[in-house]
DNA sequence: CGATAAATTGACCGATTGGTAAAAGCTTAC
DNA sequence: GTAAGCTTTTACCAATCGGTCAATTTATCG
């Protein structure tokens, strides 16, 4: 009857191919409306399946949605968890941005899903920002301080850093339409390496990574 | 009987008022919502007249959308617009900047009505990006161009630039949840402050603006 | 004042919203 | 096979959606 508690305890094949074929469709339209403007219809048409059996899989939009923004949210981030105390600062840095960028070449959908929710006051995932969220950032920040105090970059904020990097990066998935009108339509490989370029330059630059020279 | 084109083609001191507090609150419902999320009966309702009554000031739901966008989009690009090729460069992207983060900072719903727009496709203003906002940005682009060529500033790609100084500035308005999850919710002239002088560091110092020294 | 136009309202419309009930169709294990 | 449980569908629900209409109230002007 109920597919998440089913007697067998264990997920038939198709639960398992629906489930993830409602998610997809709801990642398309999650994205493109933000929860409110998104329609239970309009994903089970997405989905090629009538809406009362998309609730059977899923029991309310709630709970589509909800689905989707744990699993991102974990994915989200990744980067920063990778981000090594350890390591130099100049690579880590580097590598961060083009993590975060890449993310936003590979996943938009799943950034614009990130994007509207934050927008419209985080109503669904407040507690995981002041918690999870915030315990990472105030870790990396930390890191970022003592790079800092050891002389290995610039003086400035960390949060204020994280935050740029984090808007600069998704940027490029989140306003893709004003990216897109701006610099013309021309496909996107080299406009990921330009942009790449770019941040990695003006981030490293202005944490005076490199040598002190001239 | 329609306000818009009255007989007397001079609007009332009541269709003035009642236009303008409609605006702001739906200000507040589509910033908060998106098109498709917000509703006209909120709107009324926090405009605190009925739904026809509402209906008699603005045909459609679109139509207050539309006069908001319009009104946005203007004052949105007036920084861009002071960007002053005679100037010098460290002050004009200094103060471009500082512009930028003032505006998210007194309209940050104004932000988010923009970027709910942006995130969902720009539906109802992709030909104003790929019009006037193009045509402004390749103009200062062009200035920008000038500056590197005249080695007032680092080479590097000035729409990437550009970009940046919109999605790190906006960031504060449209993310404002996450930063305050994150930062905790004491006040905001301080984070102003601080935000700004990461800011003008990061890129002045991104581009070398300053002398060569050391 | 009275008259004319502007402003506001309640009642209502068809379409769409998120979601349910129940029965029919289909798989799977025995 | 057949029975049990899983899947899908048809029909439906109350609430809400954007928007209209006619009637009423209010403001304005001579």
């Amino acid at each position: 009857m109920i597919p998440r508690a089913a007697k067998t305890q264990r997920r038939t094949r198709i639960q398992e191919e629906k489930e993830e074929k409602i998610l997809e469709a709801a990642l398309d339209v999650f994205s493109a409306y933000g929860f409110r403007g998104a329609t239970i219809d309009q994903i089970a048409d997405a989905a090629g399946m009538s809406k009362p059996n998309l609730l059977y899989y899923f029991r309310t939009k709630e709970a589509i949605h909800r689905t989707l923004l744990d699993r991102m949210l974990f994915t989200w981030l990744e980067p920063l968890r990778a981000f090594d105390p350890e390591g130099n600062p100049e690579s880590e840095i580097r590598s961060y941005i083009r993590r975060k960028l890449e993310m936003s070449r590979d996943f938009p959908r799943e950034s614009r899903l990130f994007a509207n929710e934050i927008i419209q006051g985080a109503p669904h995932i407040e507690d995981e920002l002041r918690g999870p969220l915030r315990e990472l950032v105030d870790e990396k920040a930390q890191v970022i301080r003592a790079w800092i105090k050891a002389g290995k970059i610039a003086r400035c904020d960390p949060y204020h850093l994280i935050f740029s990097i984090w808007s600069t990066t998704q940027h490029y998935a989140d306003f893709d339409v004003q990216v897109q009108a701006v610099l013309g339509d021309k496909s996107g490989e080299g406009r990921f390496e330009d942009a790449a370029r770019f941040l990695e330059t003006l981030f490293l630059r202005g944490l005076q990574v490199e040598k002190p020279g001239a």
